[in-house]
RNA sequence: GCCCCCAUCGUCUAGCCAGGUCCAGGACACUGCCCUUUCAAGGCAGCGACACGGGUUCGAAUCCCGUUGGGGGUACCA
């Protein structure tokens, strides 16, 4: 199966709106478009869409683009890299909106509707009340200068509207959904200019598409509604639409609503999603940063980086969402999602977004990674917690890079390093799980005293590697009739503070003799304080 | 309300266009067992879906109609 080869070059687009942070969904799409241009050799627009930006601009875009950097999505004309078709923020083509206005208006197929906004409440209403389709009476659309004259002198203002077809139907073949129909009577007159002068972002959408030569407009279904109107604008501007593909949404996890970012406590709920959050946060609050709902979110990419997930495994989880090569296939890797992308494969119900899946997919990413990467991914994030050097000694590097090894798949996403504090940590800041030091000293009979014997053992031991700790505590049990398991708690929870860890015989090799030792001796004090000698 | 879109395991999906090989396949999650010094990982097994009702047909997850459910749109938002 098989697109059919596109006739004009391939240009698609992305057009964000300056808000401060990039959607997950809409990562999606854009992945969609930048998939399908370069499948196709064609080009990936980035536009900016600040039409109504209150905010600092630059400022709020930062982010956006920093992500897509990120992900590796990078773009062939936009903001930092221009292209022939600019400019690409839309608060810099005004003029060119006007214009088509004046066109629209020219043509016929936009009429200035000097109405008050109650009046158009009221017609509203008697439709309504009516149980009958609202229909515009366009009693105030002035076509003459004559009417214009009339209607200014009574003191009103003017939006201009389309003049939409009443009969007939507006039929557009989407590439996703196929032929879809719909009555042109439905459609209101929608306003294109307002009152102030400024144009709405259906308008500016097209005449830009129109302008950038856009061949395919990829985006997500919500606007499947919206575009008949959008047709009739391209019609009108004496264009043919591009060719459409309407994606599903990316909805909320169980669920077939629109993910928003706005309902981070609802999401909450769901105890996979809460799990990823709760990974993230800790890997965040151990950096030091501000874990804010509006920037620090699993529905924001911003979440993915700082918590040390590859792009390139979110990347394949995304293109799953709504699109499948076939039965089986769920590794994809970067060139071959450009070599087998098409849009016939897309998917049309809504796909929601599956947390513990996504987390599934950054595992096998981050084990097929060589030790020496999955360490240089880890490094900056114990730098940036302050538990190394920055940049690391070569002995630091070492001890990472042995701490990866030991992890293994432990080590999920490259925050996850900071789960070893206990291995970057002096021996007397060291934490210490209190349950987990009465459960297996405390409150272990014979514990402390086989402890003390270890220690004795270990402090004799002729190396410190793992392979020579473990044949050297196997025979120390095996002496006394007894399993591993008889030391291995206790002297975890000596060294570590922890009940939990990777091998226990790495974690001593990686501490080394001197740390172990002390880090017993300080266990046994502690013991000493609260009992009694025996 | 009206318009549009959608409907296979809890989730992502294959199969649907070209009806039989599907008492529906894979993956994630979940459950159990094995392995095991903890936690992970791994191995094995299991649970689990064609929304419903009519048609068409020898035969329907696949085609048609309807119902129900869900989603989106219907702004001087994008």
């Amino acid at each position: 199966m098989s697109d059919p080869t596109p006739a004009a070059p391939v240009r698609v687009r992305f057009a964000p709106s300056p808000t401060g942070y990039l959607h997950i969904g809409g990562v999606r799409t854009a992945l969609f478009n930048w998939l399908f241009a370069r499948r196709h050799g064609g080009r990936f627009v980035l536009r900016v869409d600040d039409t109504d930006a209150q905010r600092n601009v630059a400022e709020a875009l930062a982010p956006i683009l920093d992500g897509f950097r990120w992900l590796g999505l990078d773009w062939d004309e936009g903001p930092d890299v221009g292209g022939e078709y600019g400019p690409y923020y839309q608060s810099e083509r005004l003029p060119r909106y006007q214009a088509a206005v004046e066109r629209l208006l020219a043509g016929g197929f936009a009429y200035r509707d000097y109405a008050r906004p109650e009046e158009i409440q009221a017609e509203r209403g008697v439709a309504e009340a009516a149980k009958e389709p609202y229909v515009a009476s366009r009693r105030w659309a002035a076509e003459t200068e004559a009417d214009r004259a009339r209607f200014e002198a009574e003191g009103r203002g003017f939006v201009v509207r389309l003049k939409m077809p009443r009969e007939g139907q507006c039929r557009l073949d989407d590439l996703v959904r196929g032929e879809v129909v719909t009555d042109w009577a439905a459609e209101a007159d929608h306003v294109v200019q307002r009152a102030d002068g400024s144009c709405l972002y259906h308008l500016a959408s097209v005449v830009d598409d129109i302008e950038m030569r856009i061949s395919h407009v990829i985006r997500a279904e919500e606007h499947l509604s919206n575009t008949p109107r959008q047709v009739f604008i391209w019609r009108a501007l004496g264009a043919e639409p591009p060719v459409l593909a309407h994606l599903p949404v990316v909805a909320e996890p169980g669920s077939r609503v629109k993910l928003s970012k706005r309902k981070l406590d609802k999401y909450l709920k769901n105890p996979e999603f809460a799990g990823l959050f709760e990974r993230g946060r800790r890997i965040a609050e151990r950096l030091g940063h501000h874990v804010a709902a509006d920037t620090f979110n699993p529905v924001i990419v911003d979440f993915y980086r700082e918590s040390g997930f590859l792009p390139d495994a979110i990347l394949n989880y995304l293109l799953l969402l709504g699109w499948s090569l076939d039965d089986k296939t769920e590794i994809l890797a970067a060139d071959e999602r450009i070599a087998v992308f098409t849009l016939d494969r897309v998917n049309r119900a809504p796909a929601s977004f599956d947390p513990a899946k996504l987390l599934s997919f950054q595992e096998r990413y981050m084990q097929a990674l060589p030790a020496e990467e999955r360490t240089a991914l880890a490094l900056p994030f114990l730098e940036r917690a302050g538990w190394i050097a920055s940049p690391p000694s070569d002995a630091e590097r070492a001890t990472v890079r042995a701490v990866v090894e030991a992890a293994a798949e432990r080590l999920k996403v490259a925050g996850d390093i900071l789960d070893y504090e206990e291995l970057f940590v002096a021996d007397e800041a060291l934490a210490c799980d209190e349950k987990a030091f009465d459960k297996r000293l405390r409150h272990a009979a014979g514990a402390p005293a086989l402890l003390a014997a270890l220690r004795a053992a270990l402090a004799a031991a002729p190396g410190f590697a793992a392979p020579e700790l473990e044949a050297l505590c196997g025979d120390f049990v095996a002496a006394r009739g007894l399993g591993l398991g008889a030391i291995v708690h206790a002297v975890r929870v000596a060294v570590s503070g922890k009940a939990v860890g990777f091998g226990l015989f790495d974690l001593l090799s990686i501490l080394g003799r001197e740390r172990v030792l002390a880090r017993i001796d300080r266990a046994l004090a502690r013991l000493d304080q609260t009992r009694p000698a025996s």
